[in-house]
DNA sequence: CAAAAATGAAGACTATAGTCCGTCGACTAT
DNA sequence: ATAGTCGACGGACTATAGTCTTCATTTTTG
């Protein structure tokens, strides 16, 4: 399972655990509804600036994210 | 204060504390030498896969880095 | 059901992540 | 001196992050 995978999973989760739509969560971080899709479907990958406005707009904290898409990945097969 | 320079100062002092070189680490993450110089300087930010190759290099979890990250950010001036 | 809200998806675009080539100066050891 | 390592830095290049617009489809709700 690729980063981008992992981390579009525990995205959706986590948006859909607030119980908001990919427009507010994209209004909230400040980026593209567009974007928040494709981040969502494993077909794009976040940057550092990306992630932490993510975990701003779903209020967690950016290592809680990252310890997230860290689990699914070792979880679900991955290197190291 | 940017998220790259938080994360270029991370990496510098978390590579120091191994006493490897930039080279080294580049190896290690299957990364360019000038693109590690180049983090630490704060003139590029690393995507999610660069965050898990290089904290894979420092052997350190993503989350923790993520963490002294943000803690970087926290202690010098950042919004929210 | 019908209207509205939410999401998927495509196309065109700009900015930048990341590579690869090389040169240079500082420092260390031979 | 000179050979080696290391880091800063440059240019040129390719791949992709992220935006914006638009339309189609699905899901939710009255």
């Amino acid at each position: 399972m690729k980063p981008e995978e992992a981390f579009g999973l525990v995205l959706r989760d986590l948006r859909n655990a607030k119980n908001i739509s990919q427009e507010k969560l994209a209004l909230e971080g400040d980026l593209d509804r567009t974007f928040i899709s494709l981040l969502e479907r494993g077909l794009r990958q976040p940057s550092l600036t990306t992630i932490i406005q993510i975990s701003d707009a779903l209020e967690i904290k950016p290592d809680e994210l990252m310890a997230l898409v860290a689990k699914k990945l070792s979880e679900n097969g991955e290197k190291s």
